[in-house]
DNA sequence: CCATAATATAGACGATTGCTTATACGTTTA
DNA sequence: TAAACGTATAAGCAATCGTCTATATTATGG
């Protein structure tokens, strides 16, 4: 078996696998793609999210109806909308005072669908 | 002070649209559903974790390889390990001294494309 | 305009997270 | 059986998160 050393001051784990290794480091995804969905999941890893999610998967809402619904403040609603918001997960329209919450498109609910099979199935 | 309960706070809040409140009510999904699909979404929700799994998704890989593959420390990746674990989403085997991880089922791999698919079109 | 209503933002605080170093655990081998 | 090796766990710490209360912003109606 040939063991290696890395010299790399942070790592200095053992490399067991060599060819493996070098194999996976070509074919991964790009590190910045994996931060972007990263930065997806982190949106929807919140049960109140996910709830919101799940509401403007049946309908159009405002903030003061999702705050009702779930029984939170109307701060900590506008706060949730605003990190699905920032990752494009919902979109808005204003309407005088009122302020309606929507999903962004199709996508989420495709998500949100494969994560309730995921959980169904186990 | 009158008022020392949360509660007043949170039932005085206005409700706009009754109907599609009742509509979304009865057509949610049940909340401990929600709370387990925001565990799966948690586990995803980590870069590490991810770069994790794209490397599990090209090939079995043992605990120090990951560590070097990811430049990071053993005990930070067994640490993500574990979380993985918990989340049924890899499995391992031991041969000798070497702990082997790999993907539990195809399911992680759907919602991996699933994600990647989201933000390459964005 | 001024009061009010719906929403957004700010600041604070406890809880959780991801990483580090140190150490324990299990297996192999000399 | 002792040393070495691969891995897991523990304790500690800074950073982040989710919620709260308080306040600012934006739009409507008298």
């Amino acid at each position: 078996m040939t063991n290696t050393r890395k010299d790399d001051a942070l790592c200095s784990v053992t490399i067991i696998h060599e060819d493996i290794l070098n194999k996976v480091r070509k074919e991964m995804t790009e590190d910045s793609q994996l931060v972007q969905m990263a930065e997806l999941f982190r949106a929807l890893d919140d049960p109140t999210r996910l709830k919101i999610i799940n509401a403007l998967l049946l309908a159009e809402m405002c903030v003061c109806d999702l705050a009702a619904l779930l029984n939170m403040t109307q701060p900590a609603i506008s706060h949730h909308l605003k990190t699905l918001r920032q990752t494009q997960l919902i979109k808005f329209r204003r309407d005088g005072r009122i302020v309606y919450y929507s999903l962004d498109d199709d996508h989420i609910e495709l998500l949100f669908r494969q994560g309730l099979a995921h959980v169904i199935e186990r």
